[in-house]
Formats: C-alpha cells, sequence, structure tokens
DNA sequence: CATTTCACCTGGTGGC
DNA sequence: TGCCACCAGGTGAAAT
C-alpha cells in the first residue's frame, strides 16, 4: 500500500501525537509473522520508553525511543532504542483510544500513558516490526538515497552501467528508498519516458528531467496526504487524495489527460505498469 | 554481482 | 446470492 508519501503522512501524523508520550505496556499477537524481532523482545524493550520523536526513512517508520527510567525528557535527548516499523502492501499504524475496539488483523497495540494506543494492522501481514538497542548494534539507516534530497550526480550515477529497465530500477530500494509502484509509473509519465528504456542508456538530461519529476510527484502526494487507492489511510484513519492526480497510474484504456490516447498497461518485474504511448518515448 | 521470478498473505472486485 | 479467478501499493530468497 504505502510509499514514501503515505509513510511521510503517517509518519508526521503519530509524531505529533505519541511525541513526548510513553508506552506503559506493549502487546504483540502471537502470529508467526510479521515480526522481525522476536515479540517478547519487542514487548520487553518497548515497556516503560518514551517516544522522542517518530519519522520516515524510505518506506520504514522509525519511532527513536528514549530511556525507560527518566521520568522528564530534556530536549535533544539521545535514543537508547529504535522501534521500526515497515507496512507492506496493506499495514496500517493507528493513533486511538485505548477503549476504541481493537480491528481484525492487529498485531500490536502499544497502551500510552496518555490514554490513547498506537497501533499496527495488517491484514496480509507483509509488514515487518523491528526494535533495536542502539548500545547493542546499529541503528537503522535505509539502503538507498533519499528521492527528495539526492543531488543530480548521485541521481546519474545510481543508473550508470544498469542493463534493467528504469522501471525496475526506481523500485529497487537499495537505490532509491521510498519509491513504488504508483510513483514510479507517475514520475515516468511526467518525465516523458517509457518504463521500459534501459537504465544505463537514458541520456543525462532525461535523468535530471525524471529526478525533477520524482521530486514534483513526491512532493505534490505529500502536499495531499498521499494516494488512497484501496484502504489506505493516516494516522487518524483519513484518506489521501493524491490518486485523483494520477496520470496514468490504475487508468489503463482510459485516456490520457495530456493528449487522450488510450494509456497502456503492461507487466514489468512482476508489477503492473501503465504509460502513455504517444507522451512517453 | 546483477537481474528475474516467485512465494508470502488476505480481501476486494468483477464475471458468470 | 454464491463461487471462482484474478488482482493488489512490497520485499527478499532462490534461481538464472
Amino acid at each position: 500500500m504505502p510509499e514514501l508519501p503515505e509513510v511521510e503522512t503517517i509518519a508526521r501524523g503519530v509524531d505529533a501525537r505519541v511525541r513526548g508520550d510513553r508506552v506503559v505496556e506493549a502487546w504483540f499477537s502471537g502470529e508467526r509473522e510479521p515480526f522481525k524481532t522476536p515479540p517478547v523482545r519487542q514487548a520487553q524493550g518497548l515497556a516503560g520508553r518514551a517516544f522522542l520523536s517518530v519519522y520516515r526513512a524510505g518506506k520504514h517508520i522509525v519511532c527513536a525511543m528514549g530511556p525507560a527510567a527518566d521520568e522528564r525528557l530534556r530536549d535533544g535527548e539521545q535514543a537508547e532504542a529504535q522501534w521500526i516499523v515497515h507496512l507492506g502492501m496493506t499495514g496500517r499504524l493507528l493513533v486511538t483510544t485505548a477503549a476504541a475496539p481493537a480491528e481484525k488483523h492487529t498485531h500490536a497495540r502499544l497502551t500510552l500513558k496518555s490514554g490513547r494506543e498506537l497501533r499496527f494492522v495488517d491484514p496480509r501481514r507483509f509488514g515487518r516490526l523491528e526494535f533495536r538497542e542502539l548500545q547493542r548494534g546499529p541503528a537503522f539507516g535505509a539502503p538507498g538515497a533519499e528521492p527528495l534530497e539526492i543531488g543530480a550526480a548521485a541521481f546519474a550515477a545510481l543508473f550508470r552501467g544498469r542493463r534493467t529497465s528504469i522501471k525496475a530500477a526506481l523500485l529497487n530500494q537499495k537505490l532509491l528508498a521510498g519509491v513504488g509502484n504508483i510513483y514510479a509509473d507517475e514520475s515516468l509519465f511526467r518525465a516523458g519516458i517509457r518504463p521500459r528504456r534501459i537504465a544505463g542508456r537514458l541520456s543525462r538530461a532525461e535523468l535530471e528531467q525524471l529526478r525533477q519529476a520524482l521530486k514534483k510527484v513526491l512532493r505534490h502526494a505529500i502536499r495531499l496526504g498521499g494516494s488512497s487507492v484501496n484502504d489506505y489511510v493516516d494516522a487518524e484513519g483519513e484518506r489521501g487524495f493524491f490518486q485523483l492526480q494520477h496520470f496514468v497510474y490504475q487508468r489503463a484504456g482510459e485516456p490520457c489527460r495530456r493528449c487522450a490516447t488510450p494509456i497502456r498497461r503492461i507487466v514489468i518485474a512482476g508489477r503492473g505498469t501503465h504509460y502513455c504511448p504517444a507522451c512517453q518515448h
């Protein structure tokens, strides 16, 4: 479900609601998935800790957790641990009241001192939950570059010599972190590049067009609260509006918004891929 | 190493 | 209404 704009929206919403709050108790379902760290260790590690901040890294949501003992939080407190949430395709991270009935497929419930609850719900269980103690190991870092921060030269270097399609390369999280199927298709349309083009054969000018298009699309989508294609909602349960701005994604057969040519759907890297045969070359 | 394919899951949709 | 095939925004392991 969620790509960079949706994850960013959720992370901001959760941050606004839980920053400075403290975990009273953490409950995890007994299911084998979606735990990257055994649920017992997550529950023990989280108990008593305060949220220093919540932010996005690639498609991951990182909760920076403070010490468990101190009652008072100081500004600029160093994180001692991280709770890392990946939403997979159908994951949702919700802030509710403790009394709100838990919906089906709730895998984690963090009851907070304020009386709120932070819940992780994921029907397909493609999401992952991980807990890291920073004294015992490295902090989490997304593998690829942030598309909103990368410069022209570094962006071009990512694709140099690649023999795979530009669409597949955009989806590769080790290159760029946070781009998924929707925003790969939408940015390729806006850059006028066909998704099957070989990444390593794009000109420097085309790559720069793509970088700019990607930034524009991602920023615009963040402003609109992400794309609600199926069931995506933010931390408050609100839908996003960027789906109304899609030029190609899930518009197969419909007329291109620029030239009225029917949008085509093909499969690349096993993913539905949408483009305009007239506008993209 | 780079690239491709497939399995992992549940739920919604559209055809019959 | 019911049944079934098919599709879905992601990833990582296995195969090539």
